[in-house]
DNA sequence: TTGTATGCGTTATCAC
DNA sequence: GTGATAACGCATACAA
């Protein structure tokens, strides 16, 4: 019955002890592909079981040149899409065995500090998804030598020392605007979120492009300095407020759902008007709200967990080929639009 | 022009000799409350500042108590209130320099081993803002003596060993029930969430208990298990589909936001009815979806900042009393009821 | 105020 | 397949 008396006393060394043998073969008992017999291992197992030993991952992490520990960077906690890629991401990274650092980027200030910090964890990789990540943080986050990977996460970057896992905004935004222009709106206002300098969508440049080729002009556009439905709602309201019939718009297509949400709240009760007879909308991600009966938002769903899933294959891979990747979604037609 | 040339090799040592001191000095310079002469923290910090050093919180954490590392344990990705709460929570810890690793519980069976996947990391505390955690694993993570604190947010537990720090469920509730009486309703349905073995809330047992003494009987009430708007909306439907007039409720009061929003849903467009007229609904956590102006939820708001502050109070005291508290929040009233 | 040994628990590397 | 040595980077305790 000698049971530790300490906080976390027991070691390897105590298992290696009691299952009669040496710490590293403890060691390699652990690892799944080590060189060790089935007989030493089944020794050492039980051996930890019985004493409740279980490997320090700070030691660890110290020791060697993996953590597998990962960053999680998020600023934007307004944008109900957060959540779900929250979800996904740390299902995918414990599915590997890789832990999640989540850190609050809480403002464009506070970016460089929250790099460093996962840094001081030994993070094997950083994930950004948030909207902060201009350029010049990204060049000093890299410059520091400190990131093995730098993935930003469901948003485009051509920052050479990144790696880009996110949808093809050029193909979701086409076949969005193809959608909209055969469903017969010729009166489109595009809703786009902050200005990112760098890491950012190709969604709005991308719609004035094809209604500039198809039409010869391009279509009205309103940004909204947050992914956040309540501010998403003011802008509209600010921006259609006092128009009248063909003076409004037929449709607005939005960068993301969190803006699409609140553009369809202010249609309805601000303006009085109905979605989609008077001013129909279009999103992007599909969050769950999207689905609800009162929004039935039309939206592009990005596939998230293929997406996670080649993320974790990212991290696991050691070369450093051009690992960005674009994905293609669906489009999913409900009745806003 | 020295500059490292491997990853992250600036350490303290290095810093030492370039300031001219021992390592045990530089270590001094970077805590605050350290015996150190102004000059030599100067020294140490411009050398620090030129090499690019920042200490190691991997090597920190092994070789002192603490690792300024905190756990937070997740599950109930679809309750939107959890992305408010991580936010207010990893604010909250980062103002007093301390990481949070994220931890998505999936189930019930991985809770166990979310718990030991904490633990491995050294975290100085653990924090539960799930629902499954119930008694047995609750007693099983204490009984392995791996956590100095085990924090129970947003959540009362009875169990000793934790720290609970909730809103006070009976106060709140019966300010609802209190509001819902005198506003007339007389037919409430009460929407619960999963029921928890331990960590629950008094929600239900308290508004029953309120109705029983005032009208001498307890209302209806149903459980949805899981904190999701989608199934909620099914449940209502489920509970409410065929019933008319008297037979209907006049008043749904739910656990919280995320009920009430898909309540409002089946209530709108599957039931055909109106809110607050034929059908009122109130929430509890007041997410920001219940302020936007199709739900304009009733809801009762916690003063969440305040308790994330008080949590990380907690953090940082030694004492062991018991800390758990209670905090008192407002009923919002908005249009639903 | 500052410098010195020693240990934290693990892993990389080499020897057997 | 297994055991041994030397780090990993910092903190504690104590000596100067």
């Amino acid at each position: 019955m000698s049971k530790p008396d300490r906080f976390d006393s027991v070691t390897a060394d105590d298992v290696a002890i009691a299952a009669g043998v040496s710490r590293w073969t403890v060691n390699r008992a652990f690892k799944k592909d080590a060189s060790i017999s089935a007989k030493s291992r089944e020794k050492v197992m039980s051996a930890a079981q019985a004493l409740g030993y279980i490997p320090d991952l700070s030691a660890s992490a110290l020791a060697s040149t993996r953590s597998n520990l990962v960053a999680l960077l998020v600023d934007d906690f307004a944008n109900p899409h957060k959540l779900v890629m929250m979800d996904c991401l740390t299902r995918a990274l414990r599915g590997r065995g890789l832990d999640t650092l989540l850190v609050n980027t809480l403002d464009r200030e506070d970016t460089t500090p929250a790099l460093i910090n996962a840094s001081q964890r030994r993070v094997d990789a950083t994930i950004l998804i948030g909207i902060q990540f201009d350029d010049d943080v990204l060049a000093a986050a890299h410059r520091a030598h400190r990131f093995k990977k730098l993935i930003i996460f469901a948003r485009t970057s051509r920052n050479p020392d990144t790696i880009s896992i996110a949808v093809d905004d050029e193909i979701a935004t086409k076949e969005i605007a193809h959608y909209v222009i055969a469903k017969g709106y010729r009166r489109p206002l595009y809703v786009a979120g902050p200005n990112t300098a760098s890491a950012h969508l190709l969604r709005k440049e991308t719609f004035a492009l094809v209604w500039q080729d198809r039409f010869g002009h391009v279509p009205e556009t309103v940004s909204v300095p947050r992914y956040d439905p309540i501010l998403s709602a003011e802008i509209a309201f600010r921006t259609l407020h006092g128009r009248k019939g063909a003076d409004l718009p037929d449709v607005i297509v939005c960068e993301n759902d969190a803006l699409a949400l609140g553009a369809i709240d202010t249609i309805r009760y601000r303006l009085g008007l109905r979605v989609p007879q008077d001013i129909a909308v279009v999103g992007f991600d599909d969050v769950p709200q999207a689905a609800s009966p009162h929004y039935q938002l039309t939206t592009y769903r990005q596939p998230l967990a293929e997406m996670a899933g080649y993320l974790v294959d990212v991290l696991e891979s050691a070369d450093s080929r051009n690992l960005d990747r674009k994905f293609t979604g669906e489009l999913v037609i409900r009745h806003s639009a």
